[in-house]
DNA sequence: TAGATTGTGGTAAACGTTTTCTATAATTAA
DNA sequence: TTAATTATAGAAAACGTTTACCACAATCTA
């Protein structure tokens, strides 16, 4: 691996004029020098020691991205999002999973603060206690949270509320009246919103809101089907549920199908995020599509401009779109 | 930010005794220092800066990750796997999402080439050509490939050929003669590899092998339900489909409920992958797992031997397991 | 008791860049 | 012509660590 030195050397200048021609700095270089050098560079395939320039510089063009699952297909399109608009301006990811475990969302943010990231993209999971003031510490003004406004930090929001009203809405426009909601047990302003947008719903429509209704899952199929069918086998059985994402209403199709009774004609399910598998499930998925990968690039445009010292609004609000498909709607 | 020096005048020492205290030197301390420096350290919350330490260690503990695409549950789950492994051992991963774009590819290397990466784990996607010249020149012996084994590098694998015949032996289990194939056009020996175990184990079965059941997707659901939709329409139509993926076989279930067979009475379909919602899809699909997050520990493993100068063996291989589910079995 | 060893600490040279400061030649202004 | 400017280039100091080398005291060994 060559360096700087190799290249000044070969193009008998100083390392200085390397420099200077490879960040075309405003310190002016004869284009005879100047073109030396690049052929210098082309013939050691000279690359820059990354590690060196951002010592100097205090810039690493790296930026932290704390997540708590890559396998859900939410989070994997955030990071996607991410990756896509870092790339166009040179930056790189650093992904830190943290599976929801407090300990290492702590020990994350420390590595990344060890590593001297440029910034950091935080979503999910729990960020009160302590860890936050680590942050602020050293990342005052260069962290974006995606899917909370309830830290003091630019956020990337979907319109959760108005989301799950619509859904249920959508319902309530199909003539039922009992709806049962599966959403999941947090902290996080989603799933509080989610629910609040079915009780606002009901509430608008001067439906009854039945807490025995309502019921909490863990976002996963399992945890659908499993509390789909408590609500299934009751006297009362709600002629739809609204399940907080797509994986769970999946599982509440399924635990349907497995008492017998079919989707939309004896029970319509909607569900939330419109992931793409939701327009191919049997039958297809009526659902509250987010922008998610949206939410990435949306987040890290914001961080990019706070590292370069640009403020931004603080919120930034994204809507979600209904997409009415068969598992709501008798042809 | 505090920095060693500020440590050092703190616990009244100079910065090569703070630096053999934190990294617990065979240059002795003595324990009265040792516990000031540790004082100091923990007065100052001081975090040594890991980018001026990996400049004169030539070490950064940080390893780059290249896949096609992250919201594939598939690399999701290798990227799962090795961030687990790796934060065991305190490294850490730059991802790169390709998207298949070999420009893309190629840039990836050459920025973790300068990121000065300490290895690279690769998986999916094209290296032929000049790219795999440029990496060996800088990480020869610290690169780990998942998914095949034409390329001179350790390679974590999957057994595939065994994990297809296995499906399609199933199917001729089940009586079926004339069993349709969607694979996916690449030069990838995962493509390759699953047709061949298709091929094999009908001649195996002295079944024909009818080249116009052999259609090519691009593994989501919608080219899936599409090739399906061809397929199905014959009028010698398959009584059984093999998708090379769990994805396109939920389009092709899609595509037979369309048409108004029903699955598994007028068709059986199997998947491969095993991706957690198979087995709540509508049938649940009958699939060949692949111990995905494995893949990402073992390759992760590998590649921390071989960064410590350990020789591993060349290929490691993973078994599949068959999962039948209703998609195939008439009950 | 002298010489050798060991334990403990500091000084300064790396690591590979960027950038400030200084220096020289070439050009311009007077 | 001479003084002042401008264009171009190099020397060397940073960035924040680790570590080779040196120095001194305290402890052994013979």
């Amino acid at each position: 691996m060559s360096k700087i030195h190799d290249v000044a050397k070969r193009a008998n200048v100083s390392i200085a004029t390397v420099s200077r021609v490879l960040n075309s700095s405003d310190h002016k270089v004869s284009a005879k020098t100047a073109e030396r050098v690049r052929q210098a560079v082309e013939e050691l395939d000279y690359r820059p020691n990354a590690l060196a320039r951002a010592l100097q510089i205090n810039r690493t063009m790296t930026v932290g991205v704390i997540i708590p699952d890559i396998a859900n297909h939410y989070y994997a399109e955030i990071v996607r999002g991410i990756q896509k608009e870092a790339d166009k301006e040179g930056y790189n990811i650093i992904l830190q999973n943290t599976d929801r475990d407090p300990k290492r969302i702590v020990r994350s943010i420390n590595l990344l603060r060890e590593k001297v990231v440029d910034g950091i993209i935080f979503s999910g999971g729990i960020i009160s206690g302590y860890e936050p003031l680590s942050i602020l510490k050293e990342f005052r003004e260069r962290v974006v949270v995606i899917g909370r406004h309830d830290v003091n930090f630019p956020a990337i929001m979907v319109d959760n509320i108005s989301g799950a009203a619509q859904a249920v809405q959508h319902l309530i426009d199909l003539g039922h009246i009992s709806i049962g909601f599966i959403g999941w047990a947090s902290n996080s302003a989603t799933a509080t919103d989610r629910l609040s947008g079915y009780k606002s719903a009901l509430a608008q429509n001067r439906c009854r809101f039945d807490k025995a209704l309502v019921r909490e899952g863990r976002l996963t199929p399992e945890s659908g089907y499993a509390e789909g069918k408590k609500l299934l086998i009751r006297n009362d059985r709600p002629t739809a549920i609204f399940a907080a994402n797509d994986q769970m209403a999946f599982g509440v199709i399924h635990a349907a199908m497995e008492l017998g009774l079919s989707v939309p004609e004896d029970l319509a399910v909607v569900g939330f995020d419109g992931i793409p598998l939701s327009s191919f499930f049997v039958p297809p998925l009526t659902t509250v599509e987010i922008p998610m990968s949206a939410l990435g690039t949306s987040a890290m445009r914001v961080l990019m401009n706070l590292i370069s010292g640009k403020k931004t609004s603080r919120i930034k609000l994204y809507k979600t779109k209904l997409i009415v498909r068969k598992s709501t709607e008798i042809k």
